[in-house]
Formats: structure tokens, sequence, C-alpha cells
DNA sequence: CAGGTTAGCACC
DNA sequence: AAACGGTGCTAACCTG
């Protein structure tokens, strides 16, 4: 056995390597005396929990002033150890446990089920505490960055440092040393024995930082994590064939254009420099800035010149279209798929400031809407079909209900249409449905929102600014109450620093943008109607149907025979009441891809 | 040359 | 008086 020697905030501490099986006894000791509450974490090979050649390497045990570390990577009696270690401790402390707790499930065979009802995350904590990241004046989510902040600088520096060095001493980079390095390599195992220590260490400043209110907030949010996880584990079928021959078509397409902006002398046609020098050898004058002070050379632009008639803007639209469709989505899903042709998207249920949900590995959130194509890449099990169930204008009513504007909440009650009332403020009662004004109308409705003004409704529409100004105006006649809420919001915003949503979340108001503390609050607010909405499917054991939470929709494979019912019976379970106002969701049944919910548009 | 930043574009 | 909120990913470009 290998024992470092070391201190952190001024305090020995002592990390135990296991390297015989003659060690894990004392491990085993270890464990025993501190049944009660421990921190965990796994060394692996890299993040690609779902590919066939992850492994796990070690995993940690450890509270404030000791760690063990056992090598799991040889099998054996080393595995059967942490297994048993991972189900007999009574409350478990990781750092982001989505990740470790899918880990030891697909590793070692210990289910999730098993472990999240004991589990404390401390990135939970953290986030809870100041959700904004680094770059925007928080302090981070990282273990490195929270260690930096909340127990010592120097620490976080050098383990930070620890696998750089180690990356730099073999060769390698910080991303591929993970499977290369020595099992029982000194820095590795130090490194890997910090981990739990330093969780150990934030878990005790973290728990006094949670605001009061936010209390209720940390088994809530633990919970979302959890139906989260189990989502990302189940993965989305691939339609492998489909999307290898869209891929192809893709690549064909992007090149056939790229060569026709080749001999207008464009090499690159992701190059903005590359595209302006085209343009202005033309006579094309850019106007447009970027905020670096360069020509803007952006998809307005480029449409608007290939409207005009030019060959090259529309080559370059072209190329770039194809190469992003194809590189950003489906050639990721292609390289993402698992052995059985599922994709792992990774859910982050907590990322945003205001706790909306991020979707990496596949970023499920923004595939095109527009066209069918892309989406038709992920399928329904075989003899189900995909459901999508969404809230009906989610941020609208939650707007109405945080307001308390009686006109909206009327509105919304009498089953009117929102955005008619808007543009009839404006225009005047002759405005109907199928009318421009209308679509202005809902553009402004979205605009006071994200709170914008005139300027963003005429640049997004392309009215004047005059007329902009008053659909704008007309919006604040209709609605009046959502003005006064929205100016007392800001003061509140700029007086403490944030503001608190129902559910007891603090969101950070940043003083030179007081302004956006209403979008904070009714995004904020909306993104938990949707999480709570999953905690209920997950009591109502749908759990196992669930694909993917998109903002305000929730997406499902079913047995297609029972999908009309299940969509109806997910919608009713989703749908709630906020005080004067329904939050009401409605089920769409599609057929057996996610790309048949997004054929033929009509109207 | 790895890693960070900028620009652009996809969504709610 | 006006104020566009939140995200992820890629290629190109920049920097230590």
């Amino acid at each position: 056995m290998l024992t470092h020697k070391t201190k952190v905030d001024g305090q020995d501490v002592e990390i135990h390597v296991v390297q015989t099986e003659d060690d894990l006894d004392m491990f085993s000791e270890f464990i025993a005396s501190n049944i009660g509450q421990l921190s965990v974490d796994s060394e692996t090979t890299g993040l690609d929990i779902y590919s066939s050649r992850f492994k796990i390497r070690l995993v940690q045990f450890g509270h404030a002033t000791e760690a063990w570390v056992v090598p799991v990577e040889l099998g054996g009696a080393f595995e059967d150890i942490v297994i048993w270690a991972l189900l007999t401790v009574k409350k478990l402390i990781l750092q982001n446990a989505a990740y470790d707790l899918q880990v030891f499930d697909q590793t070692l065979g210990v289910k999730q089920e098993e472990l999240w009802p004991k589990v404390t995350d401390t990135k939970i904590l953290a986030h809870l505490i100041d959700p904004r990241p680094l770059r925007d004046g928080g302090v981070g989510h990282s273990l490195v960055d929270l260690t930096r902040f909340h127990i010592d600088a120097e620490i976080a520096d050098n383990v930070k440092g620890l696998m750089k060095k180690l990356a730099h001493d073999e060769g390698s980079t910080v991303a591929n040393i993970w499977k290369k390095v020595a099992l029982d390599n000194e820095d590795y195992t130090l490194y890997a024995g910090m981990d739990v220590i330093l969780t150990s260490r934030l878990l005790r400043k973290l728990k006094p930082l949670v605001p009061a209110d936010s209390k209720k907030l940390v088994r809530y949010e633990h919970e979302v994590a959890e139906v989260c996880s189990y989502m990302v584990r189940t993965g989305f079928l691939l339609d492998v064939p489909y999307s290898e021959q869209l891929s192809q078509d893709l690549k064909y397409e992007e090149q056939a254009a790229a060569k026709i902006a080749f001999d207008f002398g464009c090499e690159s046609v992701n190059s903005p420099i590359e595209v302006h020098k085209v343009l202005d050898a033309y006579g094309v004058k850019v106007t447009a800035e970027t905020p670096t002070g360069k020509p803007k050379i952006d998809d307005d632009l480029l449409r608007k010149l290939a409207a005009e008639g030019s060959e090259f803007a529309q080559a370059v639209v072209d190329a770039k279209k194809a190469g992003k469709w194809r590189k950003t989505w489906v050639d990721t899903f292609i390289k993402t798929a698992d052995s059985e042709r599922r994709c792992h998207a990774s859910i982050n249920p907590l990322a945003a400031r205001t706790a909306r949900m991020s979707i990496t590995g596949i970023p499920a959130q923004t595939l095109p809407a527009g066209d069918s194509k892309i989406r038709k890449c992920f399928l329904a099990e075989p003899g189900h079909s995909i459901v999508s169930v969404d809230y009906q204008a989610q941020e609208l009513r939650v707007l109405a209900h945080l307001s308390g504007d009686r006109n909206m909440i009327k509105a919304f009650a009498d089953g009117e249409d929102l955005h008619l009332i808007t543009a009839r403020a404006a225009f005047g009662e002759h405005v109907q449905k199928g009318d421009k004004e209308r679509d202005i109308g809902k553009v402004v409705n979205f605009a006071r929102v994200y709170g914008g003004g005139a300027a963003v409704v005429a640049k997004q529409t392309g009215i004047d600014l005059v007329t902009a100004k008053k659909v704008v105006d007309g919006f604040d006649k209709a609605f009046p109450e959502v003005k006064v809420y929205s100016s007392e919001l800001q003061k509140e915003g700029l007086r403490k620093g944030f503001i608190t949503t129902p559910t007891g979340r603090r969101v950070p108001v940043d003083p030179a943008k007081s302004y956006a503390a209403l979008n904070y609050i009714v995004q904020s607010t909306a993104r938990d109607v949707t999480a709570a909405a999953l905690l209920r499917l997950h009591e109502a054991k749908v759990t196992p149907f669930l694909r993917l939470p998109i903002h305000d929709e929730v997406l499902l494979s079913v047995p297609t025979e029972r999908a009309d019912a299940a969509a109806a019976k997910v919608a009713e379970i989703m749908t709630v009441k906020m005080g004067k106002v329904t939050l009401e969701a409605e089920g769409k049944v599609g057929g057996n891809s996610w790309g048949s919910l997004y054929e033929e548009e009509k109207e």
C-alpha cells in the first residue's frame, strides 16, 4: 500500500492507494468505520460512458482528511469490494453525481436506482448558491473552481496542474491521459484521492451557504437530476442507415456548393474574411459590423444578396448550411451511437443562470425545426410511436400568473388569442387571425418576455421603427400590469443583486442588465414547471418511455396501440394550475420517427 | 500546437 | 428612454 501525505487548508491529509488484495482489509475497515457518510468519485478512460471502449479505472472514497483509492480496473476482489462499499455506505457525497452513478451502473452493475436516494451532489448545492459560470461573474461549478473559491486557491491550481504535468510528462494531452496513465502512477492516484477529500470539504462549506428560501430545492433538484439521468441511460434509438445516407447526401450538397464558391475565388465558405474578400471584389459594400468592428457576413446578408441574384452568395449559404447540418448533427449522431444504435445525450438538469436544462453530446435542444430531415434520424422503439407533449404558450402563461395582469389572465382563461390581442391594441379591432399584423403581435409578445423593444421587433419583422414602437405600445396598453411588475422586479434586482422565483430559487441580476430580471423569473419559473412535471411523470411510472425534456416539451416513445391514450394521460399529468392560470399541456402523436412530427407543416 | 476566443447558426 | 433572455457546436482565428 502506498500512502500520500500532504496538507489541505493547513490540515494533514492522507491518501491510501490500494495496490494488492492484502490492502483490502484495511480499506474495508475504513469503510466500516465511516459507514454513515463518505464522498465518492471515479476515474475512467474518458467521458464516453456508453462506448464499448469505455472502462472504469479507479474508485475513491474519502472524508475531509483521509481518502482511499481502489484500482477497480483490476477487477475481481477490487471490484467486489467497491460494489459492497457503494451499497453499504449510508450517505454518498459526489460532485456531479449523474456522471459517476452512470459509470457505476454501466461498468459495475450497481443500478443508479440503488444509489440516488442517498446522494448529495455538491454541484447541485453550488448551483443553488450561485448559478453563474465563471465568465458571467460567478465562481463556477467544477470541483477545481469551487475548490479555488471555497477552500484554497493553491490546492486548486495544484490539482489542476497535476494532470496537466502528467500529460506533458507522458507526451500526451489532458484529454487523452486518462486511459493511458499507469494505474499506480503517483500523480494520478494523488489527484484521484484529493478529489474526494475536496468534495467532502466542499459539502461542509456549501451547506450553510444555500439560501434559506432555496433549501426546499435541494431534494427536488436531486430528484430532477435522477430522472434526467435515467433518460440519458435509456438513450434514443438512431436510424443508422437513414443517417448514413443523409450524411452522404449532405456531403455531396456541401461539396457541390463549395465548388461554385471556390470558382468565385473563395477557398473557405466558413471564413467570413474569405467571403468578404470575394464580395468586396464584386463591389458589394458591407456596412454591418461584428462586435469587434469587422464586417458582418451572416445569413441575413448572404440571403439578401442571393435574392438579388448573387450566385456566389447562394453557394455560400448552401455550402455552409449543408456542412453545419452534417457536421453538427448527423455525423455527431453516428459517432456517438452505442453498439445498440442508441445515442445517449447528456442532460445537465441545472445548467443556466435560470436553472434551464442543457443537453449536450447530441445537442437535442437545437435540431432544425423547420425541416424534418435531421429529426428523422431518431426513432421510437420497434412497435412504438413518438409522442411529444408540450405546454401551450408556457412562458406567456407564466408571465400572466407572475405579473397578475388581469387582461392576460382573462385572455388565457377565455381561450383568446394573445397575439391577436396585442395586434388589435396596436392596429385596431379589424385585425384577423390570418393577417400579418397578428404575426407582428406574436413577435412583440415574445420580445417583451425576452426584454426586447421596438428596435428588435423592427429588425425581426422588417417593419419600420415607428410602427414597431406602436405595436410595443400596444402590448403595454393591452397588458398594463406587466410593465408595473417588470419595473418592480428590476428594482428588486438592483437592490439585492438577485431576484427570487416562486420555487425559492435565487437568480442573480447584473446591474447593467436589470431589464433582464423579468425574463429571468419567467424563464426560471417555466423551467421549474417542466422539471416538476418530470417528477410527477416519474411518480406515475412514465420514465422508461421518456426520451428527452426540451424546455416546454417532453418527448416519449410509447407503444403504438396505446399512443393516443398515453399522450392524453401524459398531458393530463403535466397540466397544472398556477394561481388563476392553467398551464395546459397538449400531446401530439407521431409515427415511428421524431421527424414525423415535423413533416408537411401546414398553413 | 493545445487551448481559448470569436463569429455564426441551430433551438425555446 | 431603451434595453433580446437562455443555451451548444464548429470552423476559423488568436495566443502563450
